[in-house]
DNA sequence: GGCCCTACTGATATCGGTTACACGAAACGG
DNA sequence: CCGTTTCGTGTAACCGATATCAGTAGGGCC
């Protein structure tokens, strides 16, 4: 193959490098993915991103990074500009409507949901959690520890984790045959500063729960805030369990004890379910669903002894 | 202009979408930028990343976002992938030599570096922070209460800002006056676990430090677990003062003190300054340097008394 | 009616690779 | 020595949008 070498020689001597908008054009091909999020801030997200990079590059795609802010209307614009500039997309799903979904598919791109799903599960591909088994574990554990007044501060119950995190939870709540209080389950917006508010909110009722399931990192640290600022000890007065580990966790005061979860290891088997896509590995939409772990550290306490259960959710004064 | 009207709803009717490939082939622009960081899950290059997106989508842009890990070979990989595939780039070089800067200059794209430079300064358009400046004020706030006998870990010094940030701190000290005893500076990684290791080796000198000052948010993490796990109460047996605000710095046990600096505001503004470039404004580089500014909480505690001052730092133990 | 200006149409080249095909030359077998 | 395979080379079409240009039609004006 004299021919060949003196090729690459040719594109030596002359730099030649080839243009990948000539290259796309003609194959159809861009070997660029997206990866859409509500907010590369969040450190889990940072590390889904992470994960997905560390596969991308490895198999010689580029990604583009969206953040949808968590807002349906931005989401849908990004999705629109995808078109034509990314052979597939990574998506964590602002608007989980089946409208949403319908217009994704109606997109026709390879797409992997991660995290939250959208319109109806099995019709993509998906990456998940077991979010209804982490809100479990977390609810037996505080009942283990003998809190049976929890109060409960749930995400948005129009996305997937808000809901299965809610349903999980309650569930085993129910299962044991624990009555919550009216006002002890409130729904927030997974933001720092919605958690803050409703903490603040259930600080105030006249008989604040003996422990906090909060559901996501974001709220939880807010939830961590406004107990700071209101003097309120933990887990002392008050025991906190957060879903979603903050990388800082175990350095705070106390550390928090949380549900983890897989974070690269996740965005990582989204790039590879979606490398399958690619390859035309057309079969049906699969859906992993990863475990989550329970992290013991020293946010929680045992329920101190109190007057005999109050099944029927009368106001006492706290002690 | 009914034939412009006619071509509208012949959009509509037809579903068309131009090709970005083709409108890039030719036009030659992609409307597209790379954003070059050592790590996404650095929640300081996280919001830097959120900055230039903010100003990206306002402006019609998608940015390819690349991890370099600060390997200065994947880094030389990414930019040379680079190649036709953005309009310009945001980088923040983990290879700082004047070779890489050669590099660099070599591939004749409009870029603008942030938190570090690359090879000679002026050559490059850059925002920067007064990294010098803020660990003065570090210094200086150490001093003022009352700790001469302080440790700091630097980054590596032959980046920008482990470099600047070593020198703007000792600087402080050399003209007040201040000698440090040998084993008080050391040099680590950026890293948590060169913090983590590093404040192990400090801990177990004969005579640790009363004060000690860590040049990012990483190592900082890693040196409050490090003093965490060796029970040193902080500030009570040791003050800490990091550069870099931690998100839930706040929350810490201590809350931490730090030299804190603009992230988001940082990447839009090198966003906008990529933008002016993009639009031609050629002049010559622009170097924004932003100011730090000292966020007291309560990692830090005046120096108890001690035996008198102690310049040719012989070692006494520890009271 | 003659004139000009604008609005529009249609055709064609171009961006830079990729792909297919046709042709020419050398290599090999029978 | 001829037929066939192999290899190499050259030519041209094509991907889809954009730019230019020539040509045509229509409106307004004197």
């Amino acid at each position: 193959m004299r021919a060949a070498e003196r090729v690459r020689q040719a594109i030596e001597d002359l730099g030649f490098r080839p243009q990948p908008a000539a290259q796309s054009l003609k194959s159809r091909v861009t070997r660029s993915v997206a990866v859409v999020v509500p907010d590369i801030t969040n450190p889990y997200f940072a590390s889904v991103v992470k994960g997905v990079d560390s596969i991308a590059r490895k198999e010689g795609y580029n990604i583009f990074l969206y953040n949808s802010e968590e807002d349906g209307a931005r989401e849908s614009g990004i999705i629109a500009d995808l078109y034509g500039r990314v052979d597939g997309v990574i998506l964590t799903p602002a608007d989980e409507s089946p409208a949403a979904g319908a217009r994704l598919e109606a997109a026709r791109m390879p797409t992997v949901l991660l995290d939250r799903e959208c319109g109806e599960p099995e019709r993509f591909n998906a990456v998940l959690v077991d979010n209804e088994g982490g809100a479990a574990q977390a609810a037996r554990y505080l009942l283990d520890l003998g809190h049976t007044d929890i109060g409960v501060i749930c995400g948005p119950l129009n996305t997937t984790p808000g809901r299965t995190r809610h349903d999980g939870f309650l569930a085993v709540l129910e299962q044991r045959g624990v009555e919550l209080a009216p006002g002890r389950v409130q729904i927030s917006d997974f933001r720092e500063e919605g958690g803050y508010q409703t903490a603040l909110r259930m600080l105030a009722l006249e008989t604040p729960p003996t422990a906090i399931f909060v559901a996501n990192n974001l709220m939880c640290a807010g939830v961590l805030r406004a107990l700071h600022d209101m003097r309120v000890g933990v887990p002392g007065e008050l025991s906190v369990i957060g879903f979603d580990d903050l990388h800082l966790a175990e350095l705070l005061d106390p550390p928090l004890t949380v549900i983890g979860r897989p974070t690269d290891e996740q965005g990582a088997l989204a790039m590879r379910l979606l490398l399958n896509l690619l390859a035309g590995e057309a079969a049906r939409p699969r859906r992993i669903v990863l475990d989550t772990r329970l992290v013991i550290r020293e946010s929680c306490a045992p329920a101190a002894p109190r007057a005999p259960a109050n099944p029927n959710g009368t106001r006492r004064p706290r002690a």
